[in-house]
DNA sequence: CTGAGTTTGAGAACGGTTATCACTACCGTT
DNA sequence: AACGGTAGTGATAACCGTTCTCAAACTCAG
């Protein structure tokens, strides 16, 4: 089995990258059919699934459990502090962390640890937004 | 509005309790199922969400993205540690991760930090279990 | 250019979760 | 103990994101 290149996956690992945060499958794949491409849904998905088993996309659970996908620039094992309110992501690394998840799991005999750390919270930005909007409610 | 105890929610409480692990809502319907309780899903998916929000039960997505959850005897915010071969779980306290999400989210400008911190491994006996059954790879 | 074989795209299928709604059962009041 | 307002229940449909299907289009080595 030879991987081809086409051009629909050129045009979503663009959109990915232009898209700054984490996106979902399906907001991708609208911005995606804004520009007329005709690109399909299913596509999208292999394309995200692709990038990501290659490493050149992170992704992760949103906590209403959809996939959200980002073009990453370092490559390689690292987390990420989310906006929930406009999904800017910052990429951190916490070697600390990597190192207190392997030593807890080791105390507990659990072996081959993987762990999900991702920090979500509300951007400086968003935050002030929302200080101007306050009083609606 | 005025919660209301019925016997539903009790033997949910019960299945939940007894499971030892996580569970997905669906098993945990399965279960009672096979107890001829004729309890509904929709019964079940409320009830759990109830002693999520109550604190009586963890809540967690699984990789696959189902949620789990589990009977929580440590009150308050913990994380897991959790087998992935048999969903046998261990409740963590870390303090230290806690103080780092919160500096990390702070030194960013995000504000109102949640974090999602679980480990996922393969605990001591399924490690062995796994170890009897090589050779067939 | 040609042909084998991968990729695509529309829609169906799927699996988990939530909403709907008529009916039931809980529980404070009488 | 009976009553009644109302929260809870359960069968089913609706929903939503994701994956599968399959004929047609496209890629690329020869």
């Amino acid at each position: 089995m030879v991987q081809r290149n086409t051009w629909q996956r050129e045009r979503v690992r663009e959109a990915l990258a232009g898209a700054g945060g984490f996106v979902s499958a399906q907001s991708l794949h609208a911005t995606l059919r804004d520009e007329n491409t005709g690109i399909g849904l299913a596509t999208v998905y292999r394309a995200l699934a692709g990038l990501a088993a290659q490493g050149d996309a992170d992704s992760l659970q949103s906590p209403e459990g959809e996939n959200l996908f980002r073009a990453c620039e370092t490559r390689g094992h690292h987390h990420h502090l989310i906006c929930r309110s406009c999904g800017v992501a910052v990429e951190i690394e916490a070697d600390a962390v990597e190192e207190w998840a392997q030593r807890t799991a080791a105390q507990h005999g659990f072996s081959q640890a993987e762990h999900v750390v991702d920090i979500f919270g509300i951007c400086a930005d968003c935050a002030q937004a929302r200080a101007r909007e306050r009083g609606d409610e």
